[in-house]
DNA sequence: GATGAATGAGAGTTCATTCAT
DNA sequence: TATGAATGAACTCTCATTCAT
C-alpha cells in the first residue's frame, strides 16, 4: 500500500498531505503575527486540525519552525529566480536586485530568523539544500550587478539576507501599516548604500550565512 | 518633616534604591538576551532579590519595560549629546552622526522596541520627555549634517531611530559575536545610503516616532 | 459522521465526562467546607486530576462555581418537586414546605450564594432556566400553603431562598455538628414565623431573586 | 516610667493607643466589606499606619480578628444594655428584644463569626469576659420577655446570637441595599417565630455559645 | 515605637507535550 | 491516522510575615 512513490519515504495519504500544508500555512501566519512563540494549539485550531495531528507531523516546535523556514526560503528563492529571469533582457541588474529586495519583504522572511539560532542543525539536508539554492541565486544576482559595476564590491549576500531577516521580524502588538512604510524607506536607503561606488569601507569580512552559523 | 529633598516623592531608602537599580540592570540584560518576555522571576534572581521585591518596585511587566526603555533612551541621548559636543570643532558633521550610530548600537536600543507597542501610553510624561530630548538631539545632529551638505535631505530622524531599534532587537538563542559583525556592516551600508547626494527617491513621507505611535 | 447524539454539542468522551463530574463533586465539597475561595489546585487534586484538566473544563473559577451552583439548584429543585409530589394526597401543605426546607439544608445551598454576586450574568441561559424551575416549584409550594391558610400572605419565595442561602453558608474552620443543630432550630423558628396568621407586618416589599439580582 | 496605670500592662504611649484604635476600626470595616480574608496591608493603609505597626500591635491575623470581635461584642452588648434600660418603664419586653435585634444588625456582628472558629482559645480571659457580659444581658432580655409570656420558652440566647452572626455575614461582591432589605424581613419573620405561644417544638437542646465552642 | 522594604510560600493560569479513544 | 483530553512544568502576581532603618 505504501511505497508506490519513487522517494524513500512512504507516500502520505492525500488528506495527511493536505493537513500538513494547512498546518505550515497557519504556522507561517501565526509566526508572522505573533512571533515564533505563537501557541501551537492555536496554530492547530487555525489549521482546522486537532493539536495531536500537528504533533504527528512535527514532533516538536523546532520541526515546525524548520518547515516554515523552508517554505519561506523556497518562496524567497522563487522570487530571486523570477528576478533573474526578468532581468535576462539586459536591463540594469541592480534594478533586478532592488525589485527582489522590495518584493521579498512580503514573504516576511523575518519569521525564519529563529532558524539561525544555534539549536538548529545547520547540516540538516533539507535546510542545507534550501540555503544553498537561495544563496546560489542571490550570488548570481549579486554577480550580475557587480559585473555591471552597479554594486559595491565589498557587499556579500549574507549582508542582504541578514538585513531582510532582521528587518522583517514581527513587532509584537504593532499594527503593520506604519512599520511597512518604515521598512520600505529603510531598504531603499540600504540599497542606495549598496550601490557602487562604495562610499566607505566595510569593516570585518563578508558575512555569510555559513560563518554566521559556524560561530 | 524628613524632607531635605526638594522633590515631591518621599525619598527612598538607600538599599531600596540600590535594589531598584540592580533590577533595572538585570532586566536590561535579560531583555537584550531573551527578549521582552524574559521571566521576571529570573530577572529578580539575577538581581539578587526576591521576586516580590521586583513587584514592589514595578507593579507589572510593563512598568519594568518602561523603566528599562527610559534608561536606554537616556543613555542613547547621552551619546547623541556627546557626539554633538565632540563635533563642535567644525569637523565633518556626518562623521559625528556615524560615530553616534555605531556607538548607539552598544546600548542595544532594540530592547525598547516593545515600548513602541500600543500598550504604552505615549503621553506618559517621562516617556514623552525622554523621547523629546532624544529626538531634539538627533534633529540637531541631522541638521548640522544636512547644512554641511553631507546628509541626503529626504532622510528623517525617525528613519534612524526605527533602524536602530529594529536592527538591535535581540535574536533569541543566538550568540552575539556574529550578529555584532553583521550589525556594524549593515549600519555602515545604511549610513552610506544616508549620505548626500541621494541616489534615489525615498518613498512615502518621513517617518517620525510621532506618526508611528499615532497610527 | 459520528453523531448518534441528538444535541448540538459534540459528544464528550466517556472519561472526560467522568472527570468533569468528579471535579464538580470535589468543588462542591470544597466550597461547602472552605467557601468559594477554595484553592482550585486542591480541588483538582481531590478530584484526582491534574490542575490543567480542571482549567480545560472550566476556564475560570466563575465557570466552576456556576456549574456547582447549577447542580445544587437542580438538587434543591428536585427536593421541591418531591415535596410537591408527596403532598399530593391532601395533607397539610405547610408540612410539605417544612419537609422541603429542612431537607434542602442538606444540599448546602449556601455554596451558591456567590452566584448571587454581581459578577454573574443573570441572563445566562442555564442559570436562568434553573432559577425559573426552582422558583416555579417553590411558588407552587407557597401557593398551596397559602390557599390552605397556613402560610402568612406577605411572605415570598425570595425570603425563603435567601434564608436558605445565607444560613447554609460554610463557616470556615468550624466542624459541622453544632452548626447543624443550630441550623435546624433556626429554620424551625423561621418556619413558625412564616405560619399564618402573621404576627407582624413585614417591612419593605417582597424580595425576589429577580429584584435581588437587578439591584 | 511604665506602670503608673492600675493594670498589669505597661501603659501605652498616647499615639500608640490611637494607632491601635484606628487599626481596629479599619479592620472592622474591611472585615465587613471583604470578609475575614481582607489583606492586612490594605487595613494598615486605611488606618494610616505602616504595615509593621499593625504587626507590632497584633502579632498575627487572629489577634486582630479577636480584637475586632471583642469590639463588636462590646458594642452589641452596649445595645443590649440600652434596650434593657429603655424598657425599664414596663412596656412590652418583647418589643425591647425586637428593637435590640434590628439595631444589632448594624453592628455587622457577622464579622466575628470567625471568632467562633476552633482556632480561638475560648478561655482567653478577655473573650470570656466579653461573652459572659453579652450573654448575661441577653439572658436578662430573654427572661423579661419570657416572664411577660411574650417569648416562646424553648428559645435560648444562643439561637439569637447564632442567627445574628450567620445572617450578618458579608456576602462578597454584593451591594448592600437588597441584602439589607432581605435581612430585616428575615429577622422580622424570625422574631415572629420567637413569640409565644410556640407554634412547634424546637428540636435538640438549646444552643449556647458555650456548647457551640465546646463541640 | 514606627516605618518602608524585603521575602518566600502559594494561587491562578497557560502551554508544550503525551495519552487514550 | 486523527482527535480530544490529560498533564506537569513554568510563569505572573499576591500576601502574610520578617527585617533594617
Amino acid at each position: 500500500m505504501a511505497g508506490t512513490g519513487t522517494g524513500t519515504a512512504p507516500r502520505m495519504r492525500a488528506d495527511a498531505t493536505r493537513n500538513r500544508e494547512r498546518i505550515v500555512a497557519a504556522a507561517r501566519e501565526a509566526f508572522v503575527l505573533h512571533g515564533a512563540d505563537a501557541p501551537l494549539d492555536e496554530i492547530a485550531r487555525r489549521a482546522g486540525v486537532g493539536n495531536a495531528t500537528l504533533y504527528r507531523h512535527f514532533p516538536d516546535r523546532d520541526a515546525l519552525v524548520r518547515d516554515v523556514a523552508l517554505a519561506v526560503m523556497d518562496r524567497v528563492a522563487d522570487r530571486a529566480r523570477a528576478a533573474l529571469d526578468e532581468s535576462e533582457g539586459g536591463d540594469d541588474p541592480f534594478e533586478a536586485l532592488r525589485r527582489f529586495v522590495l518584493g521579498a519583504v512580503e514573504e516576511r522572511i523575518g519569521a525564519l530568523c529563529s532558524m539561525l539560532s544555534d539549536r538548529f542543525d545547520r547540516d540538516e539536508p533539507r535546510l542545507l539544500a534550501a540555503r544553498q539554492r537561495l544563496e546560489g541565486l542571490l550570488e548570481e544576482l549579486f554577480d550580475r550587478a557587480r559585473r555591471a559595476g552597479r554594486l559595491r564590491p565589498d557587499a556579500a549576500v549574507g549582508d542582504l539576507l541578514m538585513a531582510l531577516g532582521q528587518l522583517t521580524r514581527p513587532l509584537p502588538g504593532t499594527g503593520c501599516a506604519q512599520v511597512e512604510r518604515f521598512l520600505v524607506r529603510h531598504l531603499q536607503i540600504f540599497l542606495d548604500g549598496l550601490r557602487a561606488p562604495a562610499r566607505s569601507e566595510l569593516p570585518g569580512q563578508a558575512v555569510t550565512l555559513e560563518t554566521l552559523l559556524t560561530d
